[in-house]
RNA sequence: CGCGGGGUGGAGCAGUCCGGAAGCUCGUCGGGCUCAUAACCCGAAGGCCGCAGGUUCAAAUCCUGCCCCCGCAA
């Protein structure tokens, strides 16, 4: 098929590869413009990007604002795609480029519709403590992932995945997805599927979502470690520092204390209260340093009993 | 030129401001104690103090340039 594909991040890259290798004709990638990130502030180009230069995919357009922009969906027009391909792109498409290519646009997105709409999906299932998660292939209307739902694959959330392990998981299972939704597509096989029942909303990630509230249960904190690493990471303070929390256990045991106290100190860990139960922190990293183990990070480090973490200075 | 922290035996740190014998908590190895041990006692090995210049009688420490790691902001 003649696709335009529309992505920008990681998680879309897979996919693309998925196409290409599928033979079939990606005549231009869309993605978002080049922004300035990092430290220095060196201008990076998008995953996507870097993806379909590799391909020597010429056709590479980063339009700012695609709503009410004529000059792009001329352009558009005239590759006359049969379709187009759409993974977390980051900007919601008019229903003029929605009705332009044949066979529609197809959206994957990494989570079992209706549920985990939104930009974040495969955090929020770990924070939410689901056990399943998966992606769909949808037909995309206006709204933000609610349109009719083609194909599904399913994937299990293990006790130990983290946003990064599961988001692999997920994009490997996209691309391939992807090309059998294509395929139905054009053999007329496949099926629309209206979205119906209960739905939620997984909001985009901040670096302030991972803020820790100690008042919290122990579990969700855990869960919120570990759907948040590698990025935006959970995190609390001590002594006016930050401090990332990077693994950690549950424990049900109830101390005496404030939330966020520091009940209990050994030789490898240490143990916070929670709002019910509490936490033995197991792997960290201190602003300006690197990750390691709490055993390591005692080391060199004091934490008594009584410190309060994530207070505010 | 966005802001800031850091690079010291295998790990994590102190020492740097106010130059002058390489330190701390662990780990490793050997020995001892013990029914036994990740516990305790004794001993040992292991460091171009990120790299390159400079100042000095003397530099981990002061000056200059560079490399690398990390946090924030975007």
């Amino acid at each position: 098929m003649n696709l335009i594909f529309m992505g920008t991040p990681d998680f879309s890259v897979p996919v693309l590869e998925s196409l290409v290798e599928a033979r079939h004709n990606v005549m231009a990638v869309v993605t978002q413009p080049d922004k300035p990130k990092g430290r220095g502030n060196q201008m990076q180009m998008t995953p996507v990007k870097e993806k379909a230069l590799e391909y020597g995919i010429d056709k590479i357009y980063q339009p700012e604002k695609i709503r009410g922009n004529e000059a792009f969906y001329e352009e558009m027009k005239k590759l006359n795609p049969d379709a187009m391909v759409v993974v977390a792109f980051g900007q919601i498409l008019p229903k003029q480029i929605l009705d332009l290519p044949k066979y529609g646009c197809i959206n994957v997105h990494a989570s079992i519709l209706p549920m985990y709409r939104g930009s974040a999906p495969i955090q929020w299932a770990i924070i939410n403590g689901e056990t399943e998660t998966g992606v769909t292939t949808m037909y995309m209307d206006e709204g933000i992932d609610t349109g009719d739902m083609l194909l599904k694959e399913y994937v299990q959330i293990a006790a130990d995945d983290t946003g990064g392990s599961l988001f692999d998981k997920l994009s490997r299972i996209g691309g391939p997805l992807a090309v059998k939704t294509l395929e139905a597509i054009e053999n007329g096989t496949i099926k629309r599927v209206k979205q119906e029942g209960d739905t939620c909303y997984s909001p985009i990630l901040k670096k302030q979502t991972g803020k820790i509230d100690w008042s919290k249960p122990a579990v969700y904190i855990e869960r919120l470690i570990r759907g948040l690493d590698p990025w935006p990471s959970a995190y609390t303070a001590i002594n006016g520092r930050t401090l990332k929390l990077w693994k950690a256990e549950v424990t049900d045991k109830e101390f005496d204390g404030e939330y966020g106290e520091v009940i209990a100190v050994s030789d490898d860990c240490f143990c916070v209260k929670t709002g019910e139960g509490a936490l033995v922190v197991r792997e960290l990293q201190l602003e300006g340093k690197k990750r390691m183990t709490t055993d390591a990070f005692l080391r060199g480090y004091h934490i008594e009993c009584g410190m309060k973490l994530g207070a505010e200075e």
